[in-house]
DNA sequence: CTTGTTTTTGCATAAAAGTGAATGATTTTG
DNA sequence: CAAAATCATTCACTTTTATGCAAAAACAAG
């Protein structure tokens, strides 16, 4: 057997598996342990797989990481904050509730569990299985997957928001200007989120300090009919805002 | 049993309970005490858990880690022979197809990323993540989630695949009895694996020897008009089975 | 086809890492 | 404060890995 097509076989295996021993990789290629301990060397050279102790794990990502990834990412304890204010002071019992793709809106799941009756449409993967875990009454959106947000974006997605209204939708934003547009880089997920708004009775946007004064391609809205959650903010980023916006900041 | 498999149960157990002790590891995992504890040590560095007197602590509300328990699922190898079996066989180039939520087709995935130009349509959550990761072109169905399975299902999600056409559909089953009756616990997921086989040219059922014989409450289609894989048989599992069924044995 | 060179392989052995039990220190609980 | 439970540390033991070396295989040139 050439030495190529050992370590294809020994990649693939990995990758299956996830996680395998030097021993099943023996087996598998019927060579010594030591030859895949010598292949998983340079393999792990190259990057193709990583060696553990007793054997190797696959370099591919998988779901799993994602959710990790959300607890790491920036101002997480201003998220939570602001999510917190949103369900204390806007969310009632038996509400149905349309919760934006997106880390800020996540972190509103595990508060609203507390509250009795309440029903979610979301079109986050991650809030999703957060939510169902929580026992909450939960509505995922069809469509086609972003790849790097894990949001479902598309007509879809839109035909089926439309059949649906909201007591309230919680949506975050990537930025905030200072005419007061929200914007947010990809036009698709701009589509769901404006759709989302004209669904709902009223439309919070979940924002932390650092959006504000960012603008960015596609605009889904603007606050002057909406009410925008923050963090305290320093007065310069309120100097960015327009007068009269409809504006909370979480403690 | 290798360090990052106990690691793995030792977070999805902690996750899962919250809260919980190290004698409850130690019995989970068939190790002594000291390991858990070594391992705890290394988890809490890297921020998967936080150690307490007695035990551990869940560091954020949830697992969503299924795909890890899948992987642990009973008869993981004869899933993965017959899921390459399906697409080695099955499945071309720029093909529609329709993924079963469910084990067995979950592990599809990794063999369709070899095939050029596919789109594939499933209602499983943790196969859309894991498709997307593989960079598969994906769309979700959208409904109600199911809290055990995390299989989306409902009208919605019907109503969605009645404007779609597959090339191919592959389905998991609970169960096939001796009439050929494909069958599964939840009318629900019935319904829409019933109207995934009505979208699809062809419809391939998966499944291994240990649902042979089984019955379930729902029935949602029979082997005469599908052809059904599975790993290599008993002959008295294929006494079972209708004379004339379309079966194919993965290796 | 033969010969000499290079690469790869498998085995032996020493080093390293992981494990489990014992012991005494520390924390919790009543 | 005392008893019970839990923890950190140590040590003996097992498993896995790295290294050196000789045999086997692959390769190249005459």
């Amino acid at each position: 057997m050439l030495t190529q097509e050992r370590q294809k076989l020994i990649e693939n295996y990995v990758n299956q598996h996830e996680l395998c021993r030097v021993c099943d990789l023996s087996k598998l290629t019927a060579t010594s342990e030591s030859t895949i301990r010598r292949d998983l060397i340079r393999m792990e050279e190259k990057g193709l797989v990583r060696r553990v102790h007793g054997g190797a794990q696959s370099v591919k990502k998988l779901a799993h990481d994602v959710s990790q990834h959300i607890r790491f990412t920036m101002n997480h304890d201003d998220k939570v904050r602001i999510a917190r204010y949103a369900v204390e002071h806007y969310v009632h019992e038996n509400d149905y509730l349309f919760i934006d793709a997106g880390t800020t809106a996540y972190e509103m799941v595990p508060f609203l569990a507390n509250v009795a009756g309440i029903t979610i449409v979301t079109n986050g993967i991650e809030t999703t299985l957060s939510a169902v875990g929580h026992g909450i009454n939960t509505m995922l959106l069809g469509g086609k997957i972003k790849e790097d947000t894990h949001a479902v974006i598309g007509q879809f997605a839109i035909e089926q928001l439309q059949s649906m209204n909201f007591a309230a939708s919680f949506i975050g934003t990537n930025g905030i200007d200072h005419n007061g547009n929200l914007t947010t880089p990809d036009p698709e997920e701009a589509a769901i989120k404006k759709q989302a708004i004209a669904c709902a009775d009223h439309t919070y946007v979940l924002t932390d300090e650092t959006k504000i004064g960012e603008r960015n391609f596609a605009v889904f809205g603007n606050v002057k009919h909406l009410t925008v959650i923050t963090n305290k903010l320093k007065v310069q980023s309120k100097k960015i805002l327009p007068a009269k916006v409809n504006l909370k900041e979480a403690k």
